[in-house]
DNA sequence: TTGAAAATTCATCATTTCTTCATATTCAGA
DNA sequence: TCTGAATATGAAGAAATGATGAATTTTCAA
């Protein structure tokens, strides 16, 4: 699957090719509109990824443009928070899907894997982490056959490890990943503790999860 | 990941050192065309950053001798801006990105990553230390496949003195960037040293660590 | 609206890690 | 070789950290 990062932000940019890579999807970027411009009308992608708040170009013209270019393409929308959103969502854009900003990577993961199944019929992305075989379009977790029950937030936090394999993960990381928020200085909880704990104790029912590591002082980690 | 700074002016060449440093990068400079030059046919660089106004040599066939040097190595060129001729030929040389002058530091190291990502492969970013191999990502050691268990503290420690490779560290510097905080002036006490002993006594188990010095009177310093 | 599941908070405990301190050892210069 | 300052070391108390069980709040679907 080949994707097209519209975002004239680069260190978020980044972060999304990193996750979307690890994720099997093909990645490109566009700084500018005129970059986009470009790219579109040369090559031909599954997913375009547009944020409207490009400073040298009209959001929603480059969107008319691209969709003229690229029927195919399933095409989403990220945008800023705020009064906008309503506009926008009220609008038929004809965008297949809408993500406000900040946005939470996995959010975004599971958004295009909804939609590479019901547009392009793409039926299975999964990768493992020990015995278990994480399915991403489903967002299942298997043990040799068998499901395994996880809760949403369990979930995120295993497949945020395994596709950050071998890398030690710091709760502030994972919590801005999953839970789309920054966090406060002053935050002092122990949530994410709580759901590593649930997570493990679920995992470990149907095989050894001793590759679900913790870090003191710095976070958590896969070693595998 | 090895870094080989050529520009002459030494302040600039200070701070890239300074921030990539920070970001893991292994840096060296060269302030002048015939110290690059030296260097270049001694050592493998990962990457070489070329600043083409040098004043005693011509940028590009410092460029042209380096890339025979070592096929290796990513090249990004640094140049005044609106050089546009310099720019074309740089590229047409197989330079792997142009960066006008003058650049923001997370710019920079923005592409750097993404050249390393596109040319190295993801994320195995690790380092020796004698026989001592460091992940920083999943922050682990190891000696000859075996891991070495090392504390948050134990770990910072070696790893500063790794990236400051074979370069005394004052206890300051190492507080400074291990504990975040600056050391008051009744500064007196050696829970550096008990860290420092802690650390040799955990690695001697596996390897010989003759190559971690203290030196008299200043501090401490890898020599390898 | 309601009830169950999920998420989060909270208090407590065991353990690891950090720091201090007293003492021993090493080293460089006289 | 001697001497004082710097460093190494062992041990112990202090502090930080994470696991855990349970209580409370929130969410979401019926």
């Amino acid at each position: 699957m080949n994707v097209l990062i519209i975002e004239d932000e680069k260190s978020l940019a980044e972060e999304v090719v990193i996750y979307l890579s690890s994720a099997h999807y093909l990645c490109e970027t566009a700084f500018t509109g005129r970059e986009a411009s470009e790219k579109i009308s040369v090559n031909l992608y599954d997913f375009v990824l547009l944020d409207l708040g490009l400073p040298d170009y009209e959001g929603l013209d480059l969107l008319k443009e691209a969709k003229k270019q690229n029927h195919e393409a399933a095409f989403i929308i990220i945008t800023a928070r705020g009064a906008l959103e309503d506009k926008i969502k009220g609008l038929d854009l004809g965008a297949d899907d809408y993500l406000p900003k900040p946005f939470a990577l996995p959010e975004l993961l599971s958004r295009m894997n909804a939609i590479a199944r019901r547009k392009f019929g793409v039926s299975t992305n999964t990768l493992s982490a020990g015995r278990f075989q994480i399915d991403m379009f489903a967002r299942t977790v298997s043990c040799e056959g068998q499901a395994v029950s996880l809760t949403k937030k369990e979930f995120d936090l295993l497949l945020y490890l395994a596709i950050n394999k071998n890398k030690v993960m710091t709760r502030m990381q994972l919590y801005e990943h999953i839970w789309g928020n920054e966090l406060d200085d002053n935050y002092d909880s122990n949530f994410i503790d709580v759901h590593m704990k649930n997570l493990r104790k679920k995992l470990s029912q149907h095989a050894a999860v001793d590759w679900l590591e913790t870090v003191r002082g710095v976070g958590y980690r896969t070693n595998l």
